[in-house]
DNA sequence: AACAGCCCCTGGGTGC
DNA sequence: TGCACCCAGGGGCTGT
């Protein structure tokens, strides 16, 4: 369930394997994976990776003349840089560099995808603020929730509002901001969305320092799965009040809160 | 426009 | 050991 630590863990990982390196090739093994099937892959031999930053969830390649591999994870999803030329078994594309090595993109459940684009400006602008570079505000989320009944959880999903929280970090944050999930957005008052924000900045800056986490395979290696405050710790106590942590359902995705301590 | 619900996928876990 | 079933969730889509 890669979410905004696990895409920045990623990217350090590869980094220093493939900037400034060429492409030789695209190679799919899952045809879907790319999602869009007639697009660009051509255009891919020759160029050479400039920068690899983050966008939300995306790694976004920079190829040069505004051309860009964007990748999305999805939930199950991971990248790699080997030596070998052995296919994984759930590899789904991979880039072959000039000179060796292969870029691998590896994903069980197939919901990642990667993207070819020439208008990067466009294809990213859909996205709300970044978290962790002072565009989030409370102001912001107070005019984004104005009004709205829906509650803040899935509310802080919506990547169009703030972009690159999931199920794991909206849960952290929200029982570190001491706010139930099932708040209706626009009930939220000034100083809880300040706290909010707040708790969203300090939750993924603990997850990166911590290389992630890796609930569902050991293969990011991230020690963040341990800190977890609600996540995945139904019935047992919550850190702040020994209250057992509880589960609910919320648009078809367990949330978890302390019901004393977030209100 | 806002929102709920469905769907895509498959590995891992559970119960029998 | 095998089998049927359920669960996890990001995001695009549909229906209300």
């Amino acid at each position: 369930m890669p979410e905004l630590p696990e895409v920045e863990t990623y990217i350090s990982a590869v980094k220093p394997h493939l900037i400034g390196r060429r492409i030789e090739q695209i190679e799919v093994f899952w045809g879907r994976t790319l999602s869009d099937p007639n697009s660009l892959v051509g255009d891919l031999p020759g160029r050479t990776i400039n920068s690899i930053t983050r966008r939300g969830k995306y790694m976004r390649f920079d190829l040069g003349n505004s051309f860009e591999l964007a990748v999305h994870l999805g939930m199950s999803g991971r990248v790699d840089y080997v030596d070998n030329i052995e296919v994984h078994k759930h590899e789904r594309a991979r880039v072959q560099l000039i000179d060796g090595g292969v870029f691998r993109f590896i994903d069980p459940r197939k919901f990642g995808r990667l993207h070819l684009i020439k208008q990067p400006e466009a294809f990213f602008s859909r996205l709300g603020p970044e978290p962790l570079d002072g565009e989030l505000t409370a102001e912001w989320l107070s005019r984004c929730f104005h009004k709205r009944k829906r509650a803040i959880k899935p509310l802080l999903m919506d990547q169009a509002l703030v972009a690159g929280i999931g199920n794991i970090y909206a849960d952290e944050a929200l029982h570190r901001a001491a706010i139930l999930p099932t708040r209706p957005g626009g009930t939220l008052t000034m100083s809880e969305l300040e706290r909010l924000v707040d708790a969203i900045r300090h939750v993924l800056l603990k997850a990166i320092e911590y290389g992630g986490s890796s609930i569902d395979s050991a293969y990011l290696g991230g020690q963040m799965q341990d800190e977890f405050v609600v996540y995945q710790r139904t019935n047992e106590p919550c850190h702040g009040c020994g209250t057992p942590i509880e589960r609910i359902v919320l648009n078809q995705r367990s949330a978890h809160y302390c019901p004393s301590c977030q209100r």
